[in-house]
DNA sequence: TGACAAATCGAACGACCGTTCTATTCTAAC
DNA sequence: GTTAGAATAGAACGGTCGTTCGATTTGTCA
């Protein structure tokens, strides 16, 4: 690695903790080079724009969420175990400073149109996807009835994470853990195959 | 209602509108009076600072909420149908331009401690009980089960919001009302007297 | 109608923003 | 060790931000 990547990776890494906590376009450029110790304009001519910036945050933290909670999933077993993981790694991702930096960017891009907005896009629907596609594997593998709609519980599970960030990080209530635990378990048991009603 | 009183609310009404797609603290000073046809110092006079114009925006935002969705649920019957209406003056609520403001201001502050914030939380605080209020009423109606937790049940509505939110206005699914609904018919169905399954 | 207060304006302030340029320092390959 | 090119620095730009202040218009009430 260069010297010029090396300090490039080195800016999106603090850049991506930055973000998280006073989002993507509170990132400042005069702000991000004080704390790296550089100069504005040598960090500047790294991404060429704020625009260029903010793609390759958004990039960078896709990077790390694929890294952090999608791969430690990954060595769960397959079906419901593996859904249960990919729940959990949420969580825990959930609690670094700021929160999830893609609940902060989603809804602070949503009105913005842009390579930033898309790039975020694409990530977001990486992850609904992975968890439609832990869903489909519980059908297959037997532990969730064959009616299950895995888009449709992929939705509900991306909801209580969303709940789950407002009321833990914005109202500070200390009953979240066990709500979103709660709601996840029923989830799951209105999937399972013992279940006798229809959805 | 004196002038200045009157221009104030003018003021606010608009402010509102752009803070719901600019954000909080993306609403400028200037941009504002430029669009009510005021200069920046007049328009700054009436509040004293950004901050408190935050407030006021809040402010304005309970206060058209409680109008637009609280008042009118009240019209319906006690317990599930006026829950129902919550649920569906909220969807209402959510579809004005920059969807829901209460979603993208709470993501917005919730690491900047302060008096937007706190009025926030008071106004998101204030809906959450009206949803539990409405829970607690099916219970007691006989809508619901006894054993129901009203504030978790809250909690899972006040997420299938939020899912429905990213969904329809970031991700532009087309599916996504049908989800919500879905998701909150599921929510009802597991709360009624009818079911035999434990929560 | 006159007088006092309320409302609004206009100019200026310092601070920070992203961006551009030119000059300098450093790195890496020959 | 020299040299070309990459990496960084520094100063300056136009712009917008929230805020202050003194002057001026406007509304209100005796």
């Amino acid at each position: 690695m260069s010297k010029g990547e090396e300090t490039r990776q080195a800016i999106l890494s603090r850049a991506f903790e930055l973000a998280t906590v006073v989002g993507v376009s509170g990132l400042s450029i005069g702000r991000l080079a004080e704390e790296m110790g550089l100069s504005k304009s040598g960090l500047f001519a790294h991404f060429g724009s704020k625009e260029a910036l903010e793609v390759a945050v958004v990039e960078e933290a896709s990077r790390q969420f694929v890294q952090e909670v999608m791969v430690p999933a990954l060595r769960h077993p397959r079906g419901e175990p593996r859904l249960r993981a990919l729940f959990d790694g949420w969580m825990q991702w959930g609690q670094r400073p700021g929160g999830c930096f893609f609940v902060g960017a989603s809804t602070e891009l949503d009105d913005r149109p842009g390579a930033p907005r898309d790039t975020l896009v694409r990530a977001l629907k990486d992850w609904l996807d992975e968890l439609a596609k832990a869903v489909r594997i519980s059908i297959s593998e037997g532990h969730f009835r064959a009616d299950v709609n895995p888009e449709q519980v992929a939705f509900e599970i991306y909801g209580l994470m969303l709940g789950m960030h407002t009321f833990h990080r914005f109202l500070r209530e200390p009953t979240t853990l066990d709500r979103a635990r709660q709601a996840f378990e029923r989830l799951l048991t209105d999937s399972r195959v013992a279940s006798p009603r229809s959805r």
